[in-house]
DNA sequence: AAAAATCAAACAAACGTTTGATGGATTATT
DNA sequence: AATAATCCATCAAACGTTTGTTTGATTTTT
């Protein structure tokens, strides 16, 4: 890794903690530097500016999670398998990396239109990968009448709001939250 | 109703529409005046500063919803017909005011640290009422053994979610989607 | 010596808010 | 009923800050 590379890693992990603890519009430039030791102007060295730091994160973010739902989603296994391993990761990956989700959840308004419409076609992708698993488990008749969108979002509505409450040096370890989820999501909290 | 509370109405209406769909800080004093054709120190005239609308709104979204759930749970249902009210009324709620509700899950982070203390009190009650309503569930055999928190979190994270991806014009009706959502919290997905 | 990194200083623009004044409506006083 | 005093709603203009960014020079590294 080159030297400036790395100093962009530090950025991001600076940048990142700071938009997700304060949201993006109430951190200025000048605390991001004061916070690295650095003079305000010298960001402007390694990003063309406030916006496409924000973009940097959050797409860098999305790719790592689209990377791995791939892979699962071009294995071998049964369906039912995958929706395990998908849920499983995505619960980790969020209950994990909060700051950083933090911001592809809330910050991505903030963005232009041609980064966010970027950005839209990542979550498409998503959305189309759990909606395949969903439709393989029907077609195996495994699954109720449920419009595949409607379960889909319900599972990451389920994921994408732990980042509101789940505090990860709680009770709860975060494999143990993919397990709940799995079961909640697939069989119920009823008896 | 008076001509000044008509007046607040009118403008809690455009601030409310237009903080949800620019976001707070995307919205300035200048655009909300110019929406509504006056003055935009005539705003202050009204209110005392944009955070203080911010807090109206939600504070009121807030009071709306409290006060059914209260009094579903007051009632003399038994568990799983409270669980069942409450379901469907949250459902509704979030798919039919989805302006409103986005206030209240995205924009609360730019309120004062005094305002903030009172609506994360509202909330706790909020997560209180799920919670005992599963407590009771549970006290009769007929919940699975996670943890409250879990399960009341899982739902509401579904719930909130909907501002993100729900289409009231679309295919499912809000009804429907009530009846999905109990059906994947309680039952789960698969048969 | 060339290139990369850092800096102090300043920029223009946008922000929320305040000021002080105006005309119209409402209320109180004659 | 007519007049005077008060209040209400609105306005244009400006205020002081803060914002993201740029400029141009200086230091550090290669």
């Amino acid at each position: 890794m080159t030297k400036k590379g790395e100093k962009i890693k530090e950025i991001h992990g600076v940048v990142t903690r700071l938009f997700a603890r304060k949201g993006y519009h109430n951190t200025s430039m000048r605390e991001i530097a004061r916070r690295l030791g650095m003079n305000q102007s010298s960001l402007y060295h390694y990003f063309a500016g406030k916006e496409d730091i924000l973009y940097a994160l959050i797409n860098d973010a999305m790719d790592d999670a689209l990377a791995t739902l791939e892979k699962i989603c071009g294995s071998n296994l049964p369906p039912h398998g995958k929706l395990n391993e998908v849920l499983s990761f995505y619960t980790n990956y969020y209950a994990g990396d909060q700051d950083r989700l933090r911001l592809l959840v809330n910050e991505q308004g903030n963005l232009g239109e041609e980064y966010r419409r970027i950005l839209i076609g990542k979550e498409r992708r998503y959305v189309r990968l759990i909606k395949s698993i969903l439709k393989d488990l029907a077609d195996e008749g495994r699954m109720k009448t449920i419009p595949p969108s409607v379960a889909a979002f319900a599972f990451f509505g389920m994921v994408h709001y732990t980042i509101k409450w789940y505090d990860k040096n709680g009770p709860v370890k975060s494999g143990e939250l993919a397990d709940y989820f799995l079961e909640i999501f697939t069989e119920g909290i009823f008896i």
